[in-house]
DNA sequence: TGCTATGTAGGAATCATTCCTGTCTAGTGG
DNA sequence: CCACTAGACAGGAATGATTCCTACATAGCA
């Protein structure tokens, strides 16, 4: 979905977060995807229009948008970084064949607590379920191959 | 828990790992805390009694335990790769504060479920859970700190 | 419009992990 | 008990995502 310019001005306003074009291009580009892209893919994304973009500004500017709450970074396994624009509570499904991430919206899962006598003395304040499998176009592979990933 | 040169063996054996010095010492160092050390911290174990191991070693063997089914990867955010040798289904408990892992066994986490609109066609395997907070040394400062971490 | 704190570009540095290569040895068959 | 060979080990080089450094540019404000 495009996101009109205004709109990323607001966001930034709102969250204190200075308006320059680089940002606005690189968050544009996060928040119109929903693949979890990473920095890499942002970055070549980003740069066709600013061909003077560089690596620095987008781990830079993600950073910012990361501690400004309008970016979430999400780790699957020990792979590369990927950025993720919904910055609602949500999950993911990842799929073991090709990497790829979905969002899983649902509030059973949002409301998932640990028994006081789990939580070791902790102070919970939030979780995260990642669910694996394969996704329709790897299953075949994915169900001869016995491979697994950590 | 100190666990058996025997059993070690035995494990070996039983999962088709061929036996070596380095590899029971530093499965028996993996497998005796609860801690999910780092590669490097294995390799500072081991190395005290084995001056000869190489770091080399350390990564080849967790490949091996782990392809093995005799160890895990744990990632928590984009940190260093950690290492479990608790091989039955479980989730975790992070410390945001101090970074400290804590296993969690529960059957009703286990037992987590997408429903099959949410699955997208999907072959889901598996899930892990990961909660995240402080623990009780870091909560003064956790409290007080808005600091959150991917 | 000018000032200043902050952002940007680009290159260098870091560091966990992997790759490479030449020994070495566990496990097996004679 | 000995020799063979596939696989393991040590150590150093290479990789690659991310961070650091620094000089220049610009957003936002008075």
């Amino acid at each position: 979905m495009k996101l009109d310019p205004q709109e990323i001005e607001a966001r930034f306003r709102r969250h204190a977060v200075r308006v320059t074009r680089q940002r606005a291009a690189i968050y544009a580009a996060l928040a119109e995807t929903t693949s979890h892209p990473t920095a890499e893919d942002l970055y070549r994304t980003v740069k066709r229009q600013h061909p003077m973009m560089s690596r620095n500004t987008v781990y830079y500017t993600l950073g910012v948008l990361r501690q400004a709450g309008l970016a979430q970074e999400v780790n699957v396994g020990h792979e590369v970084a990927r950025f993720d624009g919904n910055v609602a509570v949500h999950h993911h499904l990842v799929c073991l064949g090709c990497g790829q991430i979905v969002d899983v919206m649902d509030d059973g899962l949002n409301q998932l607590a640990i028994s006081s006598r789990q939580a070791r003395g902790f102070h919970v304040l939030g979780h995260r379920v990642e669910f694996h499998g394969y996704c329709a176009d790897c299953q075949p592979a994915g169900l001869s191959a016995m491979d697994r990933r950590g």
